[in-house]
Parts: C-alpha cells; sequence; structure tokens
DNA sequence: TTGTATGCGTTATCAT
DNA sequence: ATGATAACGCATACAA
C-alpha cells in the first residue's frame, strides 16, 4: 500500500504538502494539487485508516453485540444497523454472545481497548436470567457510550431503543376480543423469561382483565417439543377461539397444529404472532402479525449513539420504535 | 484510558520496561513484572488496539462481505464465522451488501485501506448477473487475500469453500427415485439465478436423466405470489408424488399448498427442501432438507483465510463441505 | 535488568 | 506555498 511518504519521494516534495494537497488545504497550490492527486490517483493511495484512526483518536466504528443473529428479528435489526452505519461513514464490527453472559462480558471488554468508539447491543438471555450489569457499567464508566436496544438493563442509564412491547400485545389482544369478538384467547410464548417477554405478557393480560375474561398462557421456553406442548394443549382445550404468540416461532406452530386438529383459520380460531420481513411467508394461511420494524430499531439505534459520539453533553434518552399490526388470512374474515 | 507512559510515570521506570513486563519479557525482573501487573491491574490498563496495529501492520480483523445476513443461511455462517474468528483472536467488520454490485464494490474499496487483514465474501446476486468481477480482482492485487464462499466467481484464482450442490441434490433425488420409488418429480427453486441453483438443478437433471424420468422445474425467483404459483402447478400437475426445493423457502410453501390441496405428506407426496438449523420446526409435517452445514462453512473459511494471513508461500485452495440429507416427517414413512 | 531511541502513517503546528 | 518537526501509543533494536 502507498503512503505519503512514498507519494512525496515520488513527487520530490515534502510529506505534509502531499497530505495538505490531498485534503485540498488553501495552503497548497492548484498546480501542486494537480500533481499529488494525478499520483494518487495512478498508485491507488488510500490513506490507512489505522494511522488516521490513532491520531484522531476515533475510530469511526461501533461495536455491535447481539445475541443471536441466526434470530430473524436480531438479523434483521442487524440489517438496520449497518445501513445505517454505512451511510453515516462508519464501520460495525460485530460480536455475538449466543445468550451467553460470559462471551457477552468479554467482547465487551475485549472491544473496550479503543477498538470502538460507542457499543449497540442487546443483552443475552443468560444475562438477563442472571441479572448481570457490572460488564454494561465497565465501558459506560470507562467513557465508551452503550446503547441497548430491545431487551434492555432498567438499571443502567443509558440510551435506549425500545418497541413498545406492552403497547402493542395489549391491542392486538383487545383487537381480538372487540373486532373479532373472541372469548378464550390463549397466549403462547417462548420468550417469558425475557424483559421484553413479561412486558407483552403484561399487555395481554390487562387487555384480558378489562374485558373479565380468563387469562390463559402456555409457556414453551425450556420445553423439547413444542410441536407437542401445542397441540395437546388445543386439543384437551377446545374451546379457545384465539391464539396470540408473543414470538416468532409459536405462532407459525400454532397455525399448523390448530390445521393438524382440523380446526379452520380464521374462522373457528384467529392467530396473531410476531414477525419481521417475510415471516408470513412461511405459514398458510398468511399468519397475522405484531410487525416489529426491526430495521428501523436498527437505524434509530445508530442515529441515537452517533449523536451522543458528537456530543459530549449529550442527554440519555430512550426511545420507543412503535409496532405495527398487519393482519393477514389467519385473522381476516 | 491509561497508557504506557501513564504506567511509567506513576512507577517512575521507562515505557519499555512496562512493555516489556505487560509482555512477560524474560529481560525483565520478577519484582518489577511484578510491580507493573498490579499497578496495570488497578488502573484497567488495556494496550490500546489501534496502536498496536499501526506497528504490527496487522489488524487481527476480518472484513465479512454478505449479501442479506436476514437470510438464514448467511446468518448461520455468520455465526460460524464470528465464532471461529474469536476464538482465533480476530475481530471481524460486517458489511452487507443487499445483492447490490455496487454496495459490495464500494464496502471491498473502503476496507482495502488497512482496516482489515482479509476478506471473507460472498457474491451478490447482482454482481453474478452482471459477471463483474474486478472489484475482487482488485483487492487481491493490493495484496489482501479474499477468501469466497457459497457463491463464488470461478476465475478469479483464491481460497474458496463451496457445498456440494451438484452432488447433494444429485443425491437427494436419487433417494426419491430409488428409496421412495417417486417417478413424477418437481423441481420447485427461487434461486435459479445464482451459481448454486444452477448447479443443483443440474445434480436433479443427471439424477432424472439416468432414471428416464421427466425433468420438471419451477422458476419463481421473479414471481411475485410464490403461495400461488405453487398451487396453481400443483393443482394442474396432479400425478407429481414428489418435489424438491433447492432453496429454504418454497419447500415449506410446498407443503403448505399441498396440504390445501389434500394432498397426504409424505404418503402421496414426499417433500425434501433445503435448510439451516430451526427451518424444520416452521414447517408440518416437519420437512426433509438437504442441512447446508452453514456454520461450518463459515468456521473452515476462517481456518482457511488465516492459514493463509500466516503463510506467505499459501496455496490456494478450494474446500468443500458435504451437506447431509436430514429425514423428517415429509419423507419417512 | 533497565533505559534510550526510532518508527509505524497520519495530521497539525510552526517555521521558512 | 512549502517544509520540518512533533505527536498519537506501542514495540523493539540497541545501549548502558
Amino acid at each position: 500500500m502507498a503512503t505519503l511518504k512514498e507519494l512525496a519521494k515520488l513527487l520530490n516534495i515534502s510529506v505534509s504538502t502531499v497530505s495538505k494537497a490531498l485534503n485540498d488545504s488553501h495552503e497548497i497550490s492548484e498546480i501542486t494539487k494537480r500533481r499529488v492527486n494525478e499520483l494518487a490517483e495512478k498508485v491507488n493511495y488510500k490513506p490507512n485508516r489505522i494511522a488516521q484512526q490513532l491520531k484522531t483518536n476515533k475510530t469511526k466504528t461501533i461495536g455491535v453485540i447481539l445475541p443471536k443473529v441466526t434470530n430473524p428479528f436480531f438479523a434483521e435489526v442487524l440489517h438496520g444497523i449497518e445501513t445505517t452505519a454505512t451511510n453515516s461513514d462508519y464501520d460495525i464490527i460485530v460480536c455475538l454472545s449466543n445468550e451467553s453472559f460470559e462471551k457477552e462480558q468479554r467482547s465487551l471488554e475485549l472491544l473496550s481497548n479503543g477498538s470502538v468508539d460507542g457499543f449497540i447491543m442487546a443483552v443475552a438471555r443468560d444475562t438477563q436470567v442472571k441479572e448481570q450489569s457490572e460488564h454494561i457499567k465497565a465501558a459506560i464508566a470507562s467513557k465508551i457510550p452503550v446503547l441497548m436496544f430491545d431487551r434492555v438493563i432498567n438499571e443502567i442509564i443509558c440510551n435506549k431503543v425500545i418497541v413498545d412491547d406492552f403497547k402493542s400485545v395489549y391491542e392486538a389482544t383487545e383487537f381480538l376480543i372487540k373486532k373479532e369478538r373472541r372469548k378464550n384467547i390463549l397466549l403462547v410464548s417462548n420468550v417469558e423469561e425475557l424483559s421484553v417477554g413479561k412486558l407483552r405478557i403484561k399487555g395481554y393480560q390487562k387487555a384480558i382483565e378489562e374485558a373479565k375474561l380468563q387469562s390463559q398462557i402456555l409457556k414453551l421456553a425450556n420445553v423439547d417439543d413444542v410441536d407437542e406442548s401445542v397441540y395437546n394443549y388445543l386439543k384437551d382445550n377446545t374451546g379457545i377461539d384465539a391464539i396470540i404468540s408473543i414470538d416468532h416461532i409459536t405462532g407459525i406452530i400454532a397455525i399448523n397444529m390448530a390445521k393438524k386438529l382440523g380446526r379452520s383459520i380464521p374462522d373457528d380460531l384467529s392467530i396473531i404472532g410476531f414477525g419481521y420481513e417475510h415471516t408470513h411467508l412461511l405459514a398458510s394461511p398468511k399468519i397475522s402479525i405484531i410487525h416489529q420494524k426491526a430495521f428501523e430499531i436498527g437505524e434509530v439505534a445508530v442515529k441515537l449513539l452517533i449523536e451522543q459520539l458528537n456530543d459530549e453533553e449529550h442527554q440519555q434518552k430512550t426511545l420507543i420504535v412503535p409496532s405495527e399490526l398487519k393482519l393477514w388470512e389467519s385473522t381476516k374474515n
């Protein structure tokens, strides 16, 4: 790779002149700028990013720590993060915690050595269960901003981007009750252990209570054969006329099991799940979803973090990205 | 962040002594090492990664360029890459081309300024369709190793990690013919435009020809309503007794549409698709898949690239990660 | 065993 | 308008 020094030698001028010429300084004559730029073009000179980083003490890089990239929600958030970061001239270094506290902690520590200007993260399931937070506080204490999204830790003060978990499920449940006139609504979940899962369940319960209906919850986070559990539950509780799933898997499974039991969807049984992008493609009838705007979450997160990076006085905020109820055939009549 | 200089001043010794002590040099006395390490621990000293990179001219970072991270195959490959890279003490910078040639090109250029030691990439659909390759050749020419996986460009000489596309589909088709005694096997696809899609189709065709059967291919890459197309095709061709899908979507759709048409799976109709990790969870009956070992692909890719980075004399190789036919209820009797 | 000096590639300050 | 020099934080060759 060509360096300033090499360009300078080839042109018989000093390094600093070359540097200034390339940065279009007014101190440099047009003729010199032309000569320098032509040569730079010819040898395909690119300023060494590492050297610039050392000099400016800014990496223009964001550390992104995700629990699991095979979860389509996080994949889509990553898409939003990458797009927005690139547009803002930032790189992203990606680490996956695999829902493990130890891995999350290690990643955070490793990147806290000047590799990144700030972090965007959703905490691991393990971290939430163990109620750990020191590792994140440590990063913040060493002046590296951390932004948490989706799964957040309340006691930590930092920028946050969250989904309206409570409200969206409350409204979806209300929709089933008031518009669809359903009376036996089952909630199925494999995320009941997460902060977001707890909020979603609360939203469901509030709507159910207000309508003086009976709350019914099927928890599947630690179940081996989810298909079987759902199948059996539906078989034993034939009165169920609606299902709300609070994750991106169990709603589709519910559709499949209900069909297997000969239930007619949506006439006999309305189903609403959570989803992103192409989730509905994989279900038949197409599943209605509470659509989390995952891409937008990533987008908003990057913008907010960069805002903080550019402003010492920045005030910590919590932004809410509203979800959208998308009705498909599984509820539409 | 604490620096060597600060530690040195606090201890009244020289910077180089501190540096050597932290690197456990034999030149330094145990007593000094202890003093240094204790202070470093106390002030939470971490060597500045950027400075190390500038010094050693190695970033210990791999640039990863993926066409789409919301595709579960690439998400799982990324998982394998991240895990292996972390274990080998490498970071990864992730860029998404979104199947666009321009974005891919830009990412490659931007990171070719010393930001990474090498690249791992799968080329964008757009790049394959337009048959572009200069941008990749440019990176290789400037001495940054590039490893291509899954979707590769034949004319470029570099390390490659590929799947046995031809063989796996050939064998799956053969399985349907010989073991399942199927005679009207339909191939459905939404990847017929890609290098991998073409190979998979060839594998199907070879098996079909050898058995003197009739080749039937339903191409869906540019179709709007995939459900409808599949539904109509199956309705109009009631003789079909097996389906092989060469992507991770259309197989599940085929199951759903076949059920809708009252076909009994697998007795009446065997279905095999492509899949990764939890694909089968979303289908009922659980879909049989040609399981691409996506995690392993990522793992092998990182190891091979690092091998090259550590060895000037490295010979370019093409490694094949074999797929595995995983039978579930949709073919089992 | 410890310390001094140099350089990685860049930018910025201060001469000339 | 151009050039010399220092500095970012670290590692290392060479002195002492």
